[in-house]
DNA sequence: CCTACCGATCGGTAGG
DNA sequence: CCTACCGATCGGTAGG
């Protein structure tokens, strides 16, 4: 036998997995306990409760996206680059942690008030460096001066987090996905 | 009084209203009954199941979109003007209907195999319309020669998809809305 | 991580 | 549309 216990870490993995496909509400402890190869019940010496874990996955999708956002700002300055970046590793966090990233952007209203608040705010601060990027192309004359980059920055994400929703690897792969998105943005950002 | 006994149709509505802000499996037949100030076990005078109500609210969401879309293809032939117009339809579903819209974009996979095949079929069919009033374009030469009409149609209703998610009366408008939207798809494709 | 269990709630039915 | 109810399942606890 090769089978080991169950690692915190590991019930979160699995949690995302099962809220991503049939969302919080449709998931049961005892799903999610056999989905892991243990009772239901034996969940708990790993969380407090269901929504403990909620908070977990949601949490973990969060800080992929600021970090991404991070990554950008600290190697690129120029608004053309950095925005570039920040699609890249957005494409990034959403290909390589499509659970989390569904329950992040889909779940959260199953989270009390309090906490909901704080994601939505983590989810305004990530949007605000869109944002800010835009704005300093624009003034720089990277990009169309009449631009709007509020607007901007909401279609940009509208198209970036809807990816998971229609994409799979087939004849166009993750670097086509990429120069795809980046260029049919910058069209519209001329 | 003026308290009128509930129409299957109120029953829909309702139904669509709570699938809508808390999801399918969130919202009991209970959460319902009280929306329309009766009884749970009442509302299987109007419906067979909670299914049942599912399928009503998200096929609600399907008609309006098809209909929007053969009112595109019956008023404007050339490419530009019919894409302009399957905007502007679809924005309007979107503001004037955003239940069964939340619903038939998110809640479908609560539905059982066949019905959601058919669903994610009637999702298809709409989707066809904006490719093939892409390519037309392209063809002719109203849009870019190198334009790809598939992920071009995906892009754009991914935005048009989101809008529900941040959209809500401010200083833009409904038709500044479309305006801008209109603006930042059209200078992608040229 | 398991066994044995709890009260609450679920979708749904019978019979008016 | 209500009353009275059904078996199943829910999140969670006690005690190992």
């Amino acid at each position: 036998m090769v089978t080991t216990r169950n690692t915190r870490d590991d019930v979160i993995t699995a949690a995302g997995r099962l809220f991503a496909s049939r969302g919080y509400h449709g998931t049961s402890m005892r799903d999610l306990g056999r989905e892991l190869g243990l009772h239901g019940s034996s969940l708990y010496s790993h969380v407090t409760s269901k929504e403990d874990l909620l908070v977990a996955v949601v949490e973990r999708g969060a800080d992929r996206f600021q970090a991404s956002a991070e990554r950008a700002i600290a190697e690129h300055a120029e608004p053309t680059e950095r925005l570039r970046s920040l699609v890249s590793g957005h494409i990034d966090v959403v290909l390589d942690h499509p659970d989390e990233v569904k329950t992040f952007l889909d779940e959260a209203r199953a989270l009390d008030a309090r906490t909901r608040r704080r994601v939505l705010a983590a989810r305004d601060r990530y949007e605000q460096v869109f944002r800010e990027t835009l704005a300093t192309g624009a003034a720089q004359g990277s990009f169309a001066g009449d631009l709007d980059p509020k607007l901007a920055a909401i279609f940009i994400l509208s198209i970036l987090n809807a990816i998971e929703r229609w994409f799979h690897d087939g004849p166009l792969d993750r670097d086509g996905l990429k120069a795809e998105v980046t260029d049919f943005v910058e069209r519209s950002l001329r």
